[in-house]
DNA sequence: CAGCATCCGTTTTGATACTG
DNA sequence: CAGTATCAAAACGGATGCTG
């Protein structure tokens, strides 16, 4: 066998001192907020608390079964909060949790260097592609 | 129809003042760094360039075809160069471009914020999760 | 040593219609 | 208003065998 198996490489794992990533903490929160709609609705809730359907409106082509299943899993991990108000009709209502405040400086640091840098992310891209593409 | 339609929910978003998750840079930068194994790829090479198999030893779980495409992705993205020592056998070595350390420190103040608070994240979960068992 | 090719199961995301 | 249910498509990740 030329390379290692599944079955040593998890057993090497196990071995400790080597990267187990399902332990790794930034593993688990890159999970979350790499989640296609995560971001964009953490930066809507960040200035004032919103409603579901301004989020919907505001975050135009998510559908509502992404963007409910964004909002519960925020909530089960303790970022934002839930807040139904009985009238008619029923008001829902968003908010960040201090914890989910607490992130979003996080956030802002990677957003600004998103919009920083994409230009050369793209131009590199390009570079990489044009170079494929005549070597092939 | 009570809710808006794929074509209307797009037909909005073309219409500027809304927000298309495609074109927002954070979304971006996330969608690489989200992927399994990138965040922890970059963390390696930020001391030190490193050898393919080096890596692959570190990173214990990830199996060489994951490797190699997380690799090649942040190459193509020029946030990492590799470079190909013909011998034998060859010497192939990855390193952090410019742009790549640039990153280093945001990526930094994530992982910080994760093991601060990953705690607290889990918490919630079982919290959360508890909540739902007894009200099922 | 440093990969590539192929096949395949799982997860994620989405379109659409319907409801308390 | 604020969702849920269902079905389908696509992306992602992994196992395994082979190669310059």
């Amino acid at each position: 066998m030329t390379t290692r198996s599944a079955a040593q490489r998890q057993a090497e794992a196990r071995d400790s001192h080597l990267i187990r990533v399902a332990e790794c903490p930034t593993h688990r929160l890159l999970e979350r907020i790499g989640e296609k709609w995560t971001a964009l609705v953490l930066k809507e809730l960040a200035d004032r608390p919103r409603r579901y359907g301004d989020l919907a409106r505001t975050i135009a082509d998510a559908s509502p079964k992404m963007l409910t299943q964004t909002l519960r899993r925020l909530e089960r991990d303790g970022l934002l909060s839930r807040t139904v108000t009985p009238a008619v009709p029923v008001r829902v209502e968003y908010a960040l949790t201090p914890l989910g405040q607490s992130l979003m400086p996080v956030l802002r640091a990677l957003s600004g260097w998103a919009e920083r840098n994409i230009g050369h992310v793209e131009a590199a891209r390009e570079t990489y592609d044009a170079a494929q593409r005549s070597s092939s």
